[in-house]
DNA sequence: TTACTTTGTCCGAAAATTCGGACAGAAAGT
DNA sequence: ACTTTCTGTCCGAATTTTCGGACAAAGTAA
């Protein structure tokens, strides 16, 4: 979780930002306009936007909008003129992050990006830990008769079993400390195919 | 989450700031030294920690240390005197979310404090799902025979059903589409009794 | 009290499951 | 080609599970 995707059309001022980034480790991806840096603005980019906000074409506002619309989420931090504070202000209204007053010494840009870079990694964690969440919840639903969701489990179980031992069925049933035929059975009682679990081994 | 635990020995500035944060919908927690402060410094705290630096008794960096060792994220704010780059640094290095020098605009502070109030809500979110996913995780281990798996997911329907039902095994064995008598086997086969399901219903 | 429901337990016949053994065919090893 | 191992399927006897019925005891409502 390093990266910056950099949005500064001031080509000095941009290899400077990139040298100071580097040395501290982070990744600078430098674009030189919004419609460069379009095309690396996604959902779950792994970083964060440090935008200029005075650009010939494009505002750092277009910026800021169009990162909100692919990730409310994704920290956007607008360089602003010095001492423009109701600009400030007003990044931040729309939902920027931080905004840094322009000549602005290397020390506080990279506090802000490590901040910024922090919260995305947390936002992202997050996610991640909700959608795990969700298939673990999915998974053991409390519907159905028992039997249904006796058999539920079992499928899940010996699946499982199957897929550990790349479908092999005596050495699953060895496993599962049963019988090869009893867990034949079972398998042919909820329709089970081993082959399924087989050949994918090392993919 | 918008609680601001607030060490400050200045008597005049502390109440500035409480009124600041007030006017912002914040909640602050004014104390005027860390002593005092000291007990409301716990690991799950709902907000951050913001403290100047130079006080009589302690400095800021003992709020700092102390913070860290009750919670390793619970972001802690530093004021500094004006333009004391090395000090600000030294904080952050220690672990200082950011910090804040000391004539410092009400529109600076808050927006300080509300991104480490989103940070802060962001850990304390992730230690929540963390924990249920764990819990999840730990319900659903794919260890030892197949009896034994089956077994335990059986008694975690059964349980389920008698839980949702307040101990009523006849209506635990209808919602689960089996006999009566059938479900009282199985409860003993596996050792369940109903009653202890029962007589905590709205508690 | 009386009438009605629910609980927990026991029976026993019917039904389902287990599991060793056997076998043909496929796959792997020598 | 020969041997060994594994798969998938089928038997059938032994075992386990199901489930309706019955019953005493406890609980509830009128």
């Amino acid at each position: 979780m390093r990266k910056v995707l950099l949005i500064e059309d001031d080509a000095a001022l941009l290899a400077s930002i990139v040298q100071t980034l580097e040395l501290e480790d982070l990744e600078p991806v430098p674009t030189s306009s919004f419609t460069q840096a379009r095309r690396s603005i996604r959902s779950n980019f792994k970083g964060v936007i440090l935008s200029d906000i005075k650009m010939p074409d494009h505002s750092g506002f277009d910026v800021l909008r169009f990162a909100q619309s692919k990730d409310k989420d994704l920290p956007v931090i607008l360089l602003t003129g010095h001492s423009d504070v109701p600009t400030a202000m007003r990044a931040l209204r729309e939902g920027a992050y931080d905004y840094l007053e322009k000549p602005c010494s290397p020390e506080r840009l990279v506090e802000t990006l490590r901040r910024a870079l922090a919260q995305r990694e947390l936002v992202l964690q997050n996610r991640t830990i909700r959608q795990e969440l969700d298939e673990y919840k999915e998974a053991s639903e409390f519907d159905g008769s028992l039997a249904e969701q006796m058999e539920r489990h079992e499928r899940r179980v010996i699946e499982n079993a199957l897929a550990a031992e790349n479908g092999k069925v005596s050495k699953a049933a060895e496993r599962l400390g049963v019988p090869r035929n009893t867990l034949y059975d079972r398998m042919t009682r909820i329709n089970i195919v081993a082959s399924a679990y087989r050949g994918d081994e090392g993919e």
